[in-house]
DNA sequence: ACTTATAAGTTGCAAAATGAAACCTATATA
DNA sequence: TATATAGGTTTCATTTTGCAACTTATAAGT
């Protein structure tokens, strides 16, 4: 299978990958939810080549994770901001920031702490059940395919 | 920058994304945690190419995602499980799969649906302050950076 | 004994993606 | 006129994919 059609696959983690599963891609919404709005800002920041730049800002605003905004005429220039789409993927980033900082901690702290507005204390975010509130972690779920006659596998 | 170099910002995010954050990968990390183990689980699971299923489960076992046990002699086979550091990527995934089911829904409903054994309600997963347990949503947190003369796209 | 099946790869090669540098366009500033 | 800034596009060598065929080891069927 090649890698354009895996979001046909009857799953949302192939859907989602599809689209932001590619190198470089999650690190561009790393940057956009670091605060990165310019061009050059994601180039500097990213490390990826100008092209792929240029490539993969563009496939996130066709995709609905950024927006192209113009913020000065002659010559135009544009930022690219988050939608709500894109904010949607701050718990996955938060989530890699923490596997990060857990696993490939260099000894001298994390290089970014989160502060949380609310208690004002430095945060790591654990996920926690939509409908209990209840902490979730690995083998506190079950699985449960909708229709097991299309498995999360199933090419539609 | 190259792609291999990426582990050596100042960022966790990077790091992480150095390690699984390519075209496949979270993909097999997907089918780990969905409970396959067989070499041919993943082939058929993926959807990847034998010998990209080779590379990548290989690449996880050097990077302590997943480990080969050997279930079986002569001839020999084994089985590519979770270690504690690929159980620990749980969240990620489950972020991923409430994003997909937010933003790609087919109409028919979610093709996986996760229940809480804690409460036995389908659930999604919300991240969750490690100090206060109030959500987390974008906005909710300000990034701080321990060292500010290094900042998250430091090269180091 | 011969054939087929299963599991887990390895190899070869064409096609696609990446990375680096050079180039282009438009405008402002010295 | 020359230089700088912002945001690209083009070119081309190098890497990475994707696919099929081949390999190894063993068991089961006839």
């Amino acid at each position: 299978m090649k890698w354009e059609q895996i979001g046909q696959q009857h799953c949302s983690v192939a859907r989602s990958l599809a689209e932001i599963g590619d190198r470089w891609t999650l690190l561009l919404v790393r940057d956009a939810i670091m605060g990165a709005k310019k061009f050059e800002e994601y180039l500097e920041r990213s490390g990826a080549a100008r092209n792929i730049v240029t490539d993969r800002l563009n496939k996130l605003c066709i995709a609905g994770i950024l927006e192209k905004h113009l913020y000065q005429e002659k010559p135009d220039r544009f930022e690219y901001r988050l939608t709500d789409k894109g904010k949607d993927l701050y718990p996955v980033l938060i989530g890699l920031l923490a596997w990060g900082d857990k696993w490939h901690s260099d000894g001298g702290g994390p290089p970014i702490e989160l502060t949380h507005r609310a208690c004002a204390k430095v945060t790591r975010a654990i996920p926690h059940c939509s409908e209990c509130s209840e902490p979730m972690e690995f083998g506190s779920t079950r699985t449960h395919l909708r229709d097991p006659a299309r498995p999360y596998w199933f090419f539609e």
